[in-house]
DNA sequence: CCTGTATAAGTACGTCGTAAATGTACGAGA
DNA sequence: TCTCGTACATTTACGACGTACTTATACAGG
């Protein structure tokens, strides 16, 4: 006799769906992911999948929307910090604690801001911006400086997350044929890059990441008043 | 009588192959790209084309290549600044320039930067880090400080570009029929996004994207010698 | 003029996304 | 308890894609 997961109605849902197509994107890659592949792994013939996304896009920009799912998560399991700065840097942390847990989701991210216009975004992707703009806008921020603030942070984070998770694949694990070749190129053309390529690759990492949020919050005059 | 770009050898070259694909995707988008259709557009046979890319892939990482060639070219054709700082704006300017030229390729930066480990890359990629770490020694910064401004302005660099290219698709040329029904979405759950949208539509532009580069290097303490 | 080599074209295969039609099992009402 | 509408899953099929393998062609050097 066949479980409820296993046979007839009540296999499927959206969230199933989602949370599997993630785990095989974290798993084997962006590429690596289709509807066939993706049935395949659910037991179910590819067609049952338009059930739950229109199409391959619409189920691409579910993985956004988990992305984002899991820093409201975090965000809403912890108490909002007292402070604006403490709390935009708890802001950014989970943001780029969902990023560096998700790293092939980023260019969805990237090539999804290029074309989904703001309104029609999945809700967990506005309400990022609306809980940032809220807090500044308690504090007193006007307008048009919230949102250049929420301009800068949105552009650290997902810039450094992206150039930081870089680091795990720069470091030296390359057994490659042509590695030593390519290497051979990087001391003769690129001295600085050669050289500097070890301390590059230990990546930055979280303080270097609060440090720079630091720095362009500092910029804005965005201070804690005390 | 044909000409020799329309029949027989020489039709194609690198250049022509690529600078077409940029074309192409600058036009219609990253997924209107194939093989086909591109060789379609050169007037030949798709398999003409793996002669000059060894497969799709190798077409992609072409059309990076061909952004930061364009970021060199622009600056190689100025004079270098004698400030860190003002050297510092110039080379930036010109990255951000030309992810602005080229927004559709940005996906692409992305994905390459997550998955081509350093040694691999093209030339053009590993001459930008090259030449502010250069900048940044020649100025007597140590090398873990060079590698965190690098760090630091490429994320900035490529966030920023991201982020605020955004502006020009949020613009409110929206005319799809969801539309209203979104702005009601957004006007009931998202009040401060409703509210801010205009001013985020009109975007940062350059003098933001400089404000925020200074932030990060006064935060990291690059600052001119006088 | 001939020939070798670089380049383009032709053919073919397996995989992909997905439209359309068909089958099936559950839950509510008789 | 039965039945039937509906929500869900399957089947079948098509065109487009990337590209391996084979064949044709045109130029350059002998």
């Amino acid at each position: 006799m066949p479980t409820e997961r296993e046979s007839g109605r009540g296999r499927l849902s959206r969230e199933i769906v989602l949370t599997t197509a993630l785990a095989l994107v974290d798993r084997e890659g962006l590429d690596a992911l289709s509807m066939r592949k993706l049935a395949g792994e659910l037991g179910v013939e590819p067609m049952a999948l338009y059930h739950y996304a229109e199409n391959k896009d619409a189920l691409l920009d579910g993985l956004v929307e988990l992305m984002f799912d899991e820093t409201h998560q975090a965000l809403d399991a912890g108490p909002e910090e007292t402070g604006v700065r403490a709390e935009m840097h708890r802001i950014a942390l989970a943001f780029y604690r969902a990023a560096n847990t998700h790293p092939q989701v980023l260019p969805l991210v990237v090539s999804r801001l290029l074309t989904v216009p703001l309104v029609r975004r999945p809700a967990p992707v506005l309400r990022l911006p609306e809980r940032v703009l809220a807090r500044l806008a308690a504090e007193g921020v006007d307008g048009p400086s919230a949102i250049r603030a929420y301009r800068a942070c949105s552009a650290w984070a997902l810039g450094f997350a992206i150039i930081d998770l870089r680091a795990v694949v720069d470091a030296p694990d390359e057994t490659d044929p042509g590695f030593r070749l390519g290497l051979h190129r990087l001391r003769k053309d690129y001295p600085m890059l050669r050289s500097l390529a070890p301390v590059m690759a230990e990546g930055g990492g979280e303080p270097e990441f609060l440090a720079g949020l630091d720095a362009l919050l500092d910029g804005l005059g965005i201070i804690d008043e005390d």
